[in-house]
DNA sequence: CGTCCCCTTGAATGAAGTCAATACGCGTGG
DNA sequence: CCACGCGTATTGACTTCATTCAAGGGGACG
């Protein structure tokens, strides 16, 4: 099974086999596990590595002074956590674990040899740190424009869509492990509010949601109805030109 | 007058003579200038330069199949779209004029040059790419926690702030030539609401907001009821320790 | 078997949206 | 200099989508 981050990268560019060889090895030292719940890095620390995600879900979160809480971002298997972070003296937000979850520390030497003499990886470390600006614009819009169910739809799809990156989906079906008040935190809805959401979905027929398993069974449907046009995830391999030869 | 984006790049580091000179050589080679609501790139298009706005105010934005829209980020003097856009095939959102607008846009080659050999140069733009990236988060947050008087109060704090940055401001008031449809699309409320937002800020003595200028006679108090935290804006000289010597 | 966490449902409330009419301010042209 | 017109701002009345409060149900795990 190799890293995650290379098959997502993949999605852009072929990487030659000695980018991969780089690429696992620097996911394979200073592997650590936390527990759901368990913060990766707190807002005010000093971001010290780059995370790359290997296995579980993550997020990105920012609270209030008075405890209301956002998540800004989902991490799954293969996600790295902003490029060059370690220019910044503080974090101002903070990192955990949804599940249990396993990351591998890049340290900034790590980094900085990874994308020094290797620009195909370069590159798609690039791609990888773009899309991710484009996902969280998108949710600006989404959280700006789009009503409860169309919210919640568009982001089921592209839950969906980057998981399927990574290999991490069955024909139409994906493991879905964090709870509703994880997808309130996210989409700016209360708790009970996505309940409702997520049963007129399902009534729908759009989803199967149930256990820690989500099925879709008419993608293009939940699509449709969640307003959802994938472009901003650029899965359309720009990098093909630079395409190792192997 | 030196160029916007070396006073705001001089907030996070100092930069030699010579590096000043590069980025106001850079800032003034193919300068582009565009009338209010006019389009500097639309979604679709590929991206061809890098945007650095020299004076006036733009926007990204989004829109819906359905007409909605949704501004996601403005585009003050100074300001940079992203870094190595070029890198992705087409642009997942369309970029606007606000008021009259000049741009200079850096092609990859003297982009490249830019960051080619010159270490503090390349260290203050990553500083200002993940600092939009922050902005971007923080966005998020206010769209999706925050009630509409914390909502547009933290709105006006920010860019009050970053215009500040570039000195673009008074003791405590600044240009402000943007409309209420314009403040509404990137708060995600209506036009209707945003005014009675405003009124509300006025009669709290919050702000003077009058004709295309703002005042903020205390913007601690601002800060308050906005749950404004400008941690985010990281601008506390992370770089201090690359200052030219000079 | 009990506890905790998560999901679910109902009823009442409330914040923001919509619709529609009116007012203001500024530039253009008579 | 004033009248017209257009974009922007303002206000009121009504509606709606989502929140809040509160209670109950179900499953996993010690």
């Amino acid at each position: 099974m190799p890293n995650p981050l290379v098959r997502k990268l993949e999605q852009f560019t072929h990487l030659s086999a000695e980018d991969r060889g780089i690429l696992e090895r620097a996911g394979s030292v200073q592997v650590r596990r936390y527990a759901p719940g368990e913060d990766v890095i707190a807002e005010g620390e000093a971001p010290r590595e780059v995370n790359l995600v290997l296995s579980g879900w993550g997020c990105r979160y920012k609270q209030l002074e008075d405890g209301r809480r956002q998540i800004t971002a989902f991490f799954l298997p293969g996600d790295l956590c902003d490029l060059n972070i370690f220019i910044l003296r503080a974090m101002d937000h903070s990192v955990s674990a949804l599940t249990t979850l396993t990351v591998a520390q890049l340290t900034r030497e790590t980094f900085e040899q990874l994308m020094d003499g290797h620009p195909r990886i370069t590159q798609a470390l690039w791609w990888e740190a773009l899309v991710n600006i484009a996902i969280q614009r998108e949710w600006t819009v989404n959280i700006g424009q789009r009503n409860a169910l169309e919210r919640v739809g568009h982001l089921l799809c592209e839950l969906f869509i980057r998981l399927r990156a990574t290999g991490l989906t069955s024909e139409n079906g994906c493991d879905f492990p964090i709870t509703q008040a994880d997808l309130a935190a996210a989409t700016g809805l209360s708790v009970v509010h996505v309940n409702r959401t997520l049963q007129e979905l399902r009534h729908a027929g759009l989803i199967v949601l149930h256990g820690k398993h989500l099925s879709i069974p008419d993608f293009p449907a939940l699509m449709k109805v969640s307003l959802f046009n994938p472009n901003y995830l650029h899965l359309d391999r720009v990098g093909r030109h630079m395409d190792a030869v192997e």
